[in-house]
DNA sequence: AGGGCTTTGTGAAAACGTGCACGAAGTGCC
DNA sequence: GGCACTTCGTGCACGTTTTCACAAAGCCCT
């Protein structure tokens, strides 16, 4: 049969997924779970069971009929997959208070993603320490990058200096970034971009709420509200 | 044709870049641009512009044809369904290192979430003051959400308490969740959950790249790595 | 060894999301 | 007013993701 190498694509889905069965998994292990079906993982991770088994048969084909999975096996498997067999230490652009607040929560150490460096621009800032880290010079980006073999950049800088964050990453040579400031930005091809924007989530949950409240509007009464200006009606 | 009340049922996905539509519509406004075409809008959010014509079209039909959108009138529509035209006060739950970044974050704020109270169960947070809300006890949860009216909650508690924290905000009436805690929690029908792991995050741009490293060894030499253990290696 | 039970792995169908392509509807110039 | 030009709104085809359903494969008991 066909070695490790040659493995099929996996859907950007599943990759989504893979990391939040990783954590359950590893939480079971600790527990001394030794094995599991794909419908106990399916229930701990709220989602369906016939998706879980295709999402690990991505994998290759680790579980036993009848059995189940071997937790131990699979945690190394999906770490193997995602990358995670070392750590991936992260740099930080931006030591306002979101930048801070990553560098000192201790959440990405623990996982696999130490602070391998923070940066900034004002020089107030500078010589400061976060998080173990010592604060420097967006400059020195290049030579932090570079001298820690770094591949993963975090923006964490406001809006307005987020490209130019990105930029000076990419031109570090960075290959993968995850943007926390609330606007979209460029990079070249060939480097990944995730973006994670805290506001547009409570807006997501805003949404739900907002239909709630019409839902139970219409239920007590149907006649429809007035509706706000129409088209043209300021100005 | 029919009034606003009625309106057909967004898609998720839909939903999902409707807030980024509204920050970059908000920008557009502030410097002054009255009108944006599909393919401006396009381009300054990445994506294609079918798509964006489509996702505004499940607001109704406010675009001009020949013309395109005028900006005001679409930041009104896009607020108006995602229910921002009033403010959502939030709760935190967890004043640690993550609570303490997001009361900080003026983020929030900004963009119509401020901070409508935030409580800890640790007696050494009690009274304590961040971004301008003093903790409380998760104990005087209850009172907090019904005396504000809060509907939304956000979890910041270490993984462990998450489960306890979203039951908490369950009794007490919130009916949105935002867990930061990187776990799965669950709520009762009826309350929506939202749930964002940075580590994910980082996990998923660690596949990506774990996937250029192996290409980069597969072009350079086609002789597959030794590949770890086998099932039942360990033990 | 054989039968019953459990649970995987995966084809096929359904649901969902995306992008193209084009008719419809508007503007502005002559 | 008519014509050329622009841009929206949407039907349709395509790709991706989810779910169903079931044969295959293993375990355990007798």
């Amino acid at each position: 049969m066909a070695g490790q190498r040659a493995r099929r694509r996996i859907p950007e889905a599943t990759v989504a997924r893979l990391p939040v069965y990783l954590q359950l998994l590893s939480t079971q292990y600790d527990d001394g779970v030794t094995n599991i079906s794909s419908e106990e993982l399916a229930d701990l991770a709220g989602v369906n069971a016939a998706k879980v088994r295709k999402d690990l048969s991505y994998l290759g084909s680790y579980g036993t009929r009848g059995v189940g999975y071997e937790v131990e096996f699979l945690v190394y498997q999906i770490k193997r997959e995602l990358g995670l067999t070392h750590d991936w230490p992260v740099v930080i652009v931006g030591a306002g208070n979101l930048g801070q607040a990553l560098a000192g929560y201790g959440g990405f150490t623990e996982r696999g993603f130490p602070v391998g460096g923070i940066v900034d621009v004002d020089p107030a800032k500078i010589g400061t320490v976060v998080g173990g880290a010592r604060v420097r010079h967006v400059d020195e980006l290049d030579q932090i990058v570079r001298s820690n073999d770094l591949s993963i950049g975090v923006i964490a800088t406001p809006a307005a200096a987020a490209q130019s964050a990105a930029d000076a990453l990419v031109a570090a040579g960075i290959t993968s970034i995850l943007n926390f400031a609330p606007n979209v930005i460029n990079a070249p091809h060939g480097v990944s971009v995730r973006k994670v924007d805290l506001a547009v989530e409570l807006q997501i949950l805003s949404y739900h709420e907002q239909r709630r409240a019409n839902a139970r509007q219409a239920t007590l009464q149907s006649v429809p509200g007035a509706g706000g200006p129409r088209r043209g009606a300021s100005a």
